[in-house]
DNA sequence: GCAAGGTC
């Protein structure tokens, strides 16, 4: 008989109806000589510093450099503290059970990094020797996987992969496990102060904007605006240049030649702009930008989000959530159409369903290569009934986000017009010339400034006009705003870059901070340590935020881009350098970072205390390599 | 008591 193992149930259940194996047992399916099981995520995890000897939490322990890792089954936390997952135990024996009947093993956990790491670890966990192939699929229809199964790798070809996984997975634990005991016990030992490599530099993109705002002095400066009439139709223009001081404003405000003033028509059209501009419809969901979106538009938090989408998962209503990519392949594609007819008696979006029944498809979201793991979000066609408001909500980001996806495109124009009165003013407008995707949601503008006019009345060059009122602005120049839930996630993709477009974005996946699935928990975490406080939407630190932050600034372990470095080494390990030389360096920055924070003396209300003796002379490197 | 990663 053969196992096959899946990353979750879903797959696994998955897997088997396309083989047609249908006896369900408890924990996995059987069936035509195959037993398909599954694990959930993560069963097993690095094991904690006790297992290795470290006791407690002293500076004697530290830098804990375990020799060779241990693993253990996921905890979970209760009344009384953390206990082993007792679903999780279930699951292993009936892995194990599979394992010891089996006489070969195929691997069909999810094609990445992580979900190598997830079977490895069960089979090292258990002391399986049986051998493995890998079936290495992005997509879960129905072809794509008979296609995987004809081409079933050998499991040794992902050996490199595991060595980058489990390097990662190693380097987190040294670095997060002795940085937090030495934060904590320079402070005092009271109070559990993390750290760790996504974490921290989270805090820092927090801690840095909220100290820029408070820090940044507001410049006053002026500005004129007018009131053009056009044969009754009254529209705004405001200067193009800006003045330093009242005075300066006021002196050319002085010459400005309206009505009041004895000017019947004291403006001259100078310049009149009118172009088109092609707005294409927005990808489709993954589920950072399904959780930005949630946050503006109903204030749910990212945790909240993916947790409304979890039930409608399970519930079979959306497509797989956390995932990192916003396209799909065209076998998916060609299941759209029945999609968008599944809507066609939703009471927001029939209408839009039904004509984009006899519309050509955009295709800007159907692009195989960019589906990893798995694709973008999508409802999966089954008709929800009794939703929930949230979940409703929710759902419909994602229905009507696959709406606007595969529209047209919105065509607007926009018209400039420059005015002349003693000095240049601009008048900007916008029309929506057919709204395309945007008739969906009947979303007004995301990007307009108040100052904007809708539409502006036709005008000719060299027409002079009245005007129907002056004003003189105070204006002041406006800080960042502080991060909340949207902004934050949208900074953890690039690292706190600021990239408007939307593909560029994408393409920057690999160098953000935390993967989708893990995104909401790292917020949390920040909260848990009341490191961060929510402050109506926003994220404000604390004071032990601020202090945690004033301590670390300036040490890689608050650097975003140390994932970057991180990255580019372990895609180095997997294409085959050897482990040795990044081992080294993470070693050596763990002495480091512990060393440095433990005479750090945080001031949380305590002073420094005496340096640690260092108890790393003889220890030996971690093993990296399971084999 | 602690990381980051995955999922129910």
């Amino acid at each position: 008989m053969k196992v096959i193992i899946a990353e979750k149930p879903s797959v696994g259940r998955e897997l088997a109806k396309v083989f047609g194996a249908n006896t369900r047992k408890d924990g996995y399916i059987e069936g035509k000589g195959y037993s398909f099981t599954w694990a959930f995520g993560h069963l097993l995890q690095l094991a904690p510093p006790q297992e290795y000897g470290y006791y407690g939490w002293r500076r004697t322990n530290l830098p804990m450099l375990p020799q060779k890792f241990k693993l253990s089954i996921r905890k979970v936390k209760t009344k009384d503290g953390f206990v082993e997952d007792p679903g999780v135990r279930k699951q292993l024996d009936i892995i194990q059970k599979l394992f010891d009947e089996a006489s070969e093993i195929i691997v069909a956990t999810d094609a990445g990094r992580e979900g190598e790491l997830i079977f490895r670890y069960i089979y090292s966990y258990l002391k399986c020797k049986k051998p493995f192939k890998r079936l290495w699929i992005s997509s879960q229809t129905d072809e794509a996987i008979k296609d995987g199964f004809r081409n079933l790798k050998p499991g040794s070809e992902y050996d490199t992969l595991f060595s980058s996984a489990h390097c990662r997975s190693v380097s987190d634990w040294l670095v997060g496990m002795n940085a937090t005991q030495a934060l904590s016990l320079s402070a005092g030992g009271k109070d559990v102060l993390s750290l760790g490599r996504v974490q921290t530099p989270t805090l820092a993109m927090i801690c840095a904007r909220y100290l820029e705002i408070k820090n940044f002095v507001p410049k006053i400066y002026y500005q004129i605006a007018i009131q053009v009439d056009k044969d009754g139709q009254v529209f705004k223009a405001i200067s193009a240049d800006s003045f330093d001081t009242k005075e300066a404003g006021e002196e050319v405000f002085a010459k400005v030649r309206d009505v009041a003033s004895g000017f019947a028509a004291g403006a001259q059209i100078v310049d009149v702009e009118a172009k088109p501009r092609k707005e294409p419809p927005p990808l489709l969901h993954d589920l950072s930008s399904l959780q930005q979106e949630a946050n503006k538009k109903y204030g749910y938090t990212a945790d909240q989000t993916l947790g409304l989408l979890q039930n409608l998962y399970e519930s079979k209503l959306v497509t797989y959530p956390r995932t990192g990519s916003r396209y799909i392949g065209d076998d998916v594609f060609a299941t759209v159409p029945q999609l968008i007819s599944s809507l066609l008696e939703h009471p927001a979006f029939g209408k839009q369903a039904g004509n984009l029944q006899e519309a050509k498809l955009t295709k800007r979201s159907v692009n195989a290569k960019k589906v990893t793991d798995h694709h973008a979000v999508l409802i999966t066609g089954v008709k929800p009934t009794h939703l929930s408001k949230d979940h409703q909500a929710v759902y419909d980001l994602v229905a009507g986000r696959m709406l606007e996806a595969f529209h047209q495109e919105c065509i607007k124009e926009i018209t400039k017009i420059t005015v002349e009165s003693e000095i240049l003013f601009t008048a900007n407008g916008t029309v929506i010339r057919s709204a395309g995707w945007r008739s969906v949601f009947n979303d007004t503008e995301d990007d307009k400034k108040d100052e904007d006019n809708t539409a502006l009345p036709k005008v000719k060059k060299g027409e002079e006009l009245p005007l129907a009122d002056k004003a003189l602005l105070e204006k002041q120049t406006k800080p960042k705003a502080m991060y909340n839930e949207a902004s934050l996630l949208k900074a953890l993709e690039t690292c706190g870059k600021d990239i408007e477009d939307e593909e560029l974005r994408d393409a920057m996946k690999d160098s953000g901070l935390g993967t989708p699935a893990t995104r909401a928990a790292i917020i949390e975490t920040l909260l848990t340590r009341e490191y961060i406080i929510r402050e109506k939407r926003n994220l404000v630190p604390t004071a032990k935020g601020l202090a945690v932050y004033e301590v670390v600034k300036d040490k890689q372990i608050a650097q975003a881009e140390l994932t970057g470095q991180w990255e580019k080494r372990l895609e180095e390990i997997r294409s085959g350098a050897s482990v040795q030389e990044f081992k080294a360096e993470i070693l050596d920055y763990t002495r480091n970072i512990t060393q440095e924070l433990l005479v750090a003396g945080i001031s949380l209300g305590q002073k420094p205390e005496q340096k640690a003796n260092s108890n790393a002379t003889d220890l030996v490197e971690p093993e990296i390599n399971s084999k």
